[in-house]
DNA sequence: TTGAAAGCGCTAACAC
DNA sequence: GTGTTAGCGCTTTCAA
């Protein structure tokens, strides 16, 4: 059965498609008359206009391209939340792709949003294949990278060091005089890389030594992950002073092992995690972490982005450092019983 | 600066521009020299197919619309996750937008994914607009409603009664022994409302009262929102026996919330969350649930759809009851002692 | 304010 | 195996 088209919807009016056209698209510039002969057509048909017939004659898509490379990370809901929320009303369609934290998957990614003639593409991270940054650099559209700072941006680049940020991390633990600290990562993308080349660096400059209590899995950061991870070095027979994990989802569940085994937090072993999330300031006890600014991320993006699409020139290189910041909880304050603490209206 | 088409290819290749089309789209149909001149000829170029021109064409989109209320919540990650899994092997674009659980967005959804001419719907409950229904109805495509189960299915539908499982856990608390028994929730939507249904059975039959026991806040569920919920509850003077939260997240943070004010799960109190998310089984106490099946929805949903657009005839109203499953852990089994108990390999 | 003509970039159908 | 022709459904000129 045929689609209804605008011409349908014109001929039923009995104007011509182009002041349906019209009707929809800027009501304001047909008379009344037929503005309401128009609307009421559509509505008896329940006519909705082919986007693509529509793209195709304008070269206008509307369509902002985001690729993440998960969505079973909560700091990405919140960073995607915040790009819907300024590009969604600014009349933007939002395509989200995932790349499964491969390169290859990215690059077909670009390809994909490129075919759909997106109008900027946002793109986690600063690492891509030759050919995507080739196809990004060639794709005149604005780019925004994010979550990282690049030494070379394509174009717009917002983000933060995570290597100074592993490196904060693990400076904390050390000035509790913690000497033996190890680091938990699960899947150790290039994020998780450069927190622990900060954490590496921070241990070398302490003259420690870190390799050896590492353990990492390249698995996605969960709070089972945590706890699978604590337990088997612990049964090994390690147990350090202080944990750096790269996620608070592995350090809730490294808390939980912890409880399980009747080690105590901070008491026995110090837990920091890394982004601050949500249950992070509630978690029992509450858990030391580098709080990251995602949400924000998100919103600079979109915004930097309207700004570029609406600028007719070709907006140069940009970098945006959003910094991030080391909140101090119960989970590495050795000096704090929290349990015995009053706690107000506990009654 | 003018974008690289079919033509400029076709050109360069010395060939026509249908050969170069039959090329990228079926490469075995075109003799290997042809093949080979124009590969290189797109590289040289950088072309990449203008897909809006494509579906206008060839009037098939290959594109899945999806839609989920929130992408904050793990379980529809999980849902996205296979369905991705299955539908973009089979060639498919997936489009997920998501509708903040307001019917209003939901139905602009709709709109807007039709206009795309997607193929599908899979669409998250059975709650919608009159004219969402109208609109999903007339689309003449397969359309999918999961999470729930539908007296009126529009086409297909893949769920569980979450009315019953929120009785199973209800009866489970109240096969304890349990009297008084609360239930929480963040945002109270129609999954969340069906679950309080069955509760609220399961009190009624036991001949109780359930409904001041209710502390609910509409708010996305978290474990930050779980802890201050108990904590007001508590604050209040209430201490139930049981509680029954509406999601794992919330039930976390109210046993943090206890731990903190020193009130022992399962001891002085028994909790049980909903969907047994990843984190449950490994939290300390771990945590009973009712294990839903995300994951498995998600893939019989695509499967449904790439058959029923397999099938020229239209499908039929279909109907499948995912079921659930209640997993009892340490926190709704006061008989535990579950932190000294054996645990193997804590040496 | 409205309409006619042309074309966006690709593919279906049919020829050779 | 390859090319020709026509047209998908809309919007952009330009003209009235």
């Amino acid at each position: 059965m045929r689609r209804i088209t605008l011409d349908d919807v014109a001929s039923l009016a009995g104007v011509s498609p182009i002041t349906v056209s019209r009707a929809l698209r800027n009501p304001r510039s047909v008379s009344d008359a037929l503005r309401l002969r128009v609307n009421s057509a559509v509505e008896e048909l329940g006519y909705v206009p082919n986007v693509a017939a529509s793209r195709l004659a304008s070269s206008r898509t509307h369509t902002i391209g985001v690729i993440v490379p998960t969505l079973y990370n909560v700091i990405f809901a919140e960073y995607l939340f915040a790009l819907h929320e300024v590009l969604v009303v600014a009349g933007f369609q939002v395509i989200v792709v995932n790349s499964r934290y491969s390169e290859i998957e990215e690059e077909n990614a670009i390809k994909a949003l490129l075919g759909q003639r997106v109008e900027a593409i946002i793109i986690t991270g600063i690492h891509h294949t030759a050919r995507s940054r080739q196809l990004l650099a060639q794709a005149h559209v604005p780019i925004v990278q994010t979550f990282e700072l690049s030494d070379d941006p394509i174009n717009l680049n917002i983000g933060m060091s995570q290597e100074r940020a592993g490196h904060t991390a693990t400076r904390h633990l050390l000035g509790r005089g913690f000497r033996q600290i190890a680091f938990l990562t699960g899947n150790l993308d290039h994020r998780a890389q450069s927190r622990f080349d900060g954490y590496h660096t921070a241990m070398q400059e302490a003259g420690l030594k870190s390799l050896e209590m590492i353990a990492h899995r390249p698995r996605h950061s969960s709070v089972a992950l945590g706890s699978e991870l604590f337990g088997e070095m612990h049964d090994r027979g390690d147990l350090p002073e202080a944990i750096f994990c790269t996620d608070d989802n592995l350090a809730l569940g490294a808390m939980q092992e912890c409880r399980k085994r009747r080690i105590r937090v901070p008491d026995d072993i110090s837990i920091i995690g890394f982004h601050d999330l949500e249950f992070s300031a509630c978690a029992a006890p509450s858990l030391s972490s580098i709080a990251t600014r995602r949400y924000e991320t998100g919103k600079l993006a979109a915004e930097k982005v309207l700004l570029a699409l609406d600028a007719f020139t070709k907006t140069g290189i940009e970098q945006i450092d959003m910094g991030f910041s080391l909140v101090v909880r119960e989970s590495t304050s050795r000096d704090v019983d929290f349990l015995n603490r009053d706690i107000p209206g506990s009654g």
